[in-house]
DNA sequence: CCTAAACATTTTAGACTTAAAACATCTCGA
DNA sequence: TCGAGATGTTTTAAGTCTAAAATGTTTAGG
């Protein structure tokens, strides 16, 4: 190897082209099909997807969650869960209560209306799903995970670096 | 093939579960991403990710693009890239003018300003990227972008059959 | 030529979103 | 126990986003 050739790599430019292209393309898609769930979501239940997605995620922990634990799950600021639990407690779907343990701490339940009207929506929700993915065999399937999960990891290690 | 078994996939729910934990993956991946070109978009260049992003688009056509076209080229809705063009034109960024052959239409183009300080940031943004997508192998690339091809059309196909 | 439909954009009303500051409460060590 | 820092939530200001209605312009068919 040249000196050429090592230097190379540390002070020239380096072509990432297909990483770009590798995001926009998953950018694409995940646009894509998050506005065709907000479309029938809204069409068929007349409700909006961080709604739905809040109430999946309350759905997941029947004792429910503090709004922190739902701000790093749904990967939201703090005062967005505010707000979306604010307007969901309003429509009667959610219940939300001050901890006993600690005063600070709000926590939240699906009422009984909101665990059922989701159930409802997410019967429905796991057909469109399975409707957008139709074309993607099983083992399309099993290659997709195994990489995003990859994505994942690697993105990860990014943010961290960075934060340091 | 007895009865049962042929019955068993029109009546019976089908287990759409993997393809539920697959959407899942995708958007987890998409929002970390997403949040991490955002940051570092806010801390080094004080700018926002939908900016930067019609930004891109203009950069790629230096003759200019409609607001439709950029509209359905991002996939946001008309009245969202009004808006944007607005602040984007009082920052200097953008040039706004209405066609000359078809007065609905107006045309918009980066100005000299817009381009270069796009050209930096696009310069620091691809490094980012692959900063991010570090870990993935040019294998891993070229098997992501195959599935996310093949991904995209299926989801395609459903926005289609819903619109009929 | 006229006008109905198509098209491009803007406006409107409301919801979502963020970062940062403010506020409230808790924890822990001196 | 007292106060400093940590933690949980809300508030604030500004921007992003959508669907739907309104506005202005063009195009085509009669």
């Amino acid at each position: 190897m040249t000196l050429d050739s090592e230097t190379k790599a540390v002070e020239l430019p380096e072509d990432h082209a297909d990483e770009l292209r590798l995001w926009l393309r998953l950018l694409t898609c995940t646009t894509l099909i998050e506005g065709e769930i907000r479309s029938r979501l809204r069409e068929r239940f007349d409700v909006t997807l961080p709604r739905f997605d809040l109430m999946a995620q309350l759905d997941k922990a029947p004792d429910g969650m503090t709004l922190s634990d739902v701000s790093k799950r749904m990967m939201v600021s703090n005062g967005n869960v505010t707000g979306l639990v604010e307007r969901l407690v309003e429509s009667g779907h959610l219940d939300r209560r001050t901890s006993d343990t600690d005063r600070r701490v709000q926590v939240i339940r699906l009422t009984k209306l909101g665990r059922a009207e989701f159930r409802k929506m997410a019967a429905e929700h796991e057909t469109w799903i399975a409707d957008i993915f139709g074309d993607l065999t099983e083992k399309d399937v099993r290659e997709l995970m195994r990489l995003l999960a990859k994505t994942k990891g690697s993105a990860q290690k990014a943010v961290q670096r960075r934060q340091d």
